[in-house]
DNA sequence: ATTTTGAGAAACCAAATAGTTGCATATATT
DNA sequence: AATATATGCAACTATTTGGTTTCTCAAAAT
């Protein structure tokens, strides 16, 4: 069961709910009401979120209240860093190739 | 046949290519020998890179140069940016907090 | 005390995924 | 001209995925 970031925000419906549980903590039900499938889909779906550890629960009395782990999110800022690195040299060589053309027009 | 950005990256060996062919362009055949499934199977994954545009096509001869079309990659990085916005602005109430307690000593 | 409500677990199912092997085709090499 | 090489495509397979329905259990509400 390879269970890893980039697995969980695979799936559409996973993205939304995250993006939901980034503005406040939410119950399964609560986030099944913005969905057209099923209570139970959203709970697995949140089984998944819980195991990679991108989302954690908070108990209070019968309600489960699942919060976004945003310290996991920046796992993937972190892969994209490679190549942000890329794309802002591209850039620069670009700034180059403008810088050189403006110095030959002189 | 959902074919986006995210369910793309989402397999490690696709991570792998896209991390290969981001430094230059390969064929397909030089991808296969960096890892132990057969080149078919790079193959396949090389078509689903291209067909959600992670990857374009620059064929010199009978090979294929795949190469990573930076730009698409951007489109992770759009997505991410509503959670940095979050992560930045609880970095600035921890940084409010401290500063509080800063003046609360003078 | 009984009923309602919120949630996870289990069993099941259809579709998608990641891999394989075998084949076809076009381009190089001899 | 014959052979070797690079690649894509098709058919097949085992496993995973995302969903369902049914069941159980604990906490609230009546």
């Amino acid at each position: 069961m390879r269970r890893d970031v980039f697995q969980a925000i695979a799936d559409p419906t996973r993205r939304a709910i995250i993006a939901l549980i980034a503005i406040h903590a939410m119950t399964p039900n609560a986030l099944a009401n913005h969905f057209d499938v099923s209570r139970q889909a959203v709970s697995k779906h949140l089984r998944i979120l819980t195991e990679c550890e991108l989302v954690k629960q908070d108990q209070q009395g019968r309600e489960i209240f699942y919060q976004l782990e945003l310290e996991k999110m920046k796992e993937i800022d972190k892969w994209l860093e490679q190549f942000r690195k890329i794309w802002e040299s591209r850039f620069n060589q670009l700034d180059n190739v403008l810088a050189n053309l403006k110095n030959q027009k002189k």
